[in-house]
DNA sequence: ATTATCTATAGATCTATAGATAATGC
DNA sequence: ATTATCTATAGATCTATAGATAATGC
């Protein structure tokens, strides 16, 4: 039988294994989201883990090692609001219903928003794999389901790869640019709850038919 | 006759001054706009512009300085687009031009949008003062301007700020994320050319009362 | 016995400066 | 005379490793 290149012993992982890489991936989310990868420091993020600088580096082989791990960890958490879009349901149902799950995730996890922002900003050097084989087919699937959603008249015709990048752009607009968001409408809570108003008629109004 | 504590001989610059100067920010602008302030090195922007590292040294005090001054040298044309808006010209068409100039900024200086979007995600550090005293009050009069037009009926009501935020995040996601456009749109011709199209209906069918 | 942590530091990289030399403009 | 450039390097920071010691699980 021919044996995988990969395999590998894989113990299982200790209790306290499981412990502290989620302690240095918590504290890699801290920092790299604020900083970006080449602006994050190992010091950084040891500190904030509570572990020291060597030690963080038993857990994990290097700096990129951790940046790749933490990527891979959360890609399926953040396509989930897609992925569970049903192609058994009403159609704008389903759509607004997205539509306000990813605003309450940039609500929720806006680290981890700017975290992909960030890296996708620079060119996604580290997560451009996981896009063509993550991403891409999920993104290719819902596209054909919307269109033939449009094609059947339940939605307003539009191109839907498009439509994809629109919603993504407005709800994580709020998380990965905080900062001026906060400068221009010093009342954050109004204006998060306003947003989501803002958002989801300006949707209802371009898909209905 | 009192005199301001900046007063300064303030020579005027040397044909070569203004050539160097010129050349450093070309060079920063595509090393910052790829890696962010932390992530860029002195070196990258150095070979870039075709100087030596001390050399470039003699024409800004500090890296930090680079950066202030790209971004202070590029905010007023960042801006250009929304403080053309006219009062006097006809509501939807001012805000539906206003939207395919920020298309064509975000196709033609996509480096520039970048350098922007990582200094903001990032929180703003070093361009946070910019924001309130030359972002905020146009954006104020703006939304007043907007606001106004809504109540003479001339434009579908809705938060002007959140309107105005929703523009920014729709072309600006062009040039910020190409890469993930890249990857899911392959035809990048194409879809710019589809882009712009989606982006005016959208908002054109958003706006007309 | 194995797993986890610590101290110390190598070696690379990065920002910035000192001080000498070359080029330029009156 | 003044402006611009170069060589050399100080001093800080950063990633990663070596090797010893402590803690943990059978």
């Amino acid at each position: 039988m021919p044996q995988t290149a990969t395999a590998q012993p894989e113990k299982k992982p200790s209790r306290i294994q499981l412990r502290n890489r989620r302690k240095i991936l918590d504290a890699a989310l801290d920092v790299f989201s604020q900083h970006g990868f080449r602006g994050a420091t190992l010091d950084q993020i040891a500190e904030a883990a509570g572990l020291s600088k060597p030690n963080m580096l038993y857990y994990f082989d290097s700096k990129e090692a951790i940046h790749v791990a933490l990527l891979n960890a959360l890609m399926d958490e953040w396509l989930a609001p897609l992925a569970v879009m049903d192609p058994d349901g009403i159609p704008l149902d389903e759509l607004l219903a997205y539509i306000d799950r990813k605003m309450e995730m940039s609500r929720a996890f806006p680290r981890e928003s700017r975290l992909f922002a960030n890296e996708i900003i620079q060119g996604a050097p580290r997560i451009l794999q996981d896009l063509e084989h993550r991403l891409k087919p999920l993104f290719d699937e819902k596209c054909r389901l919307i269109r033939t959603w449009m094609e059947e008249g339940k939605l307003a015709p539009m191109d839907p790869g498009h439509l994809i990048f629109s919603i993504w752009a407005m709800t994580q607009h709020y998380a990965d640019f905080e900062a001026q968001v906060q400068v221009l409408m010093p009342d954050t809570h109004a204006a998060q709850e306003s947003a989501r108003t803002h958002v989801a008629k300006m949707f209802r109004n371009l898909l209905s038919v």
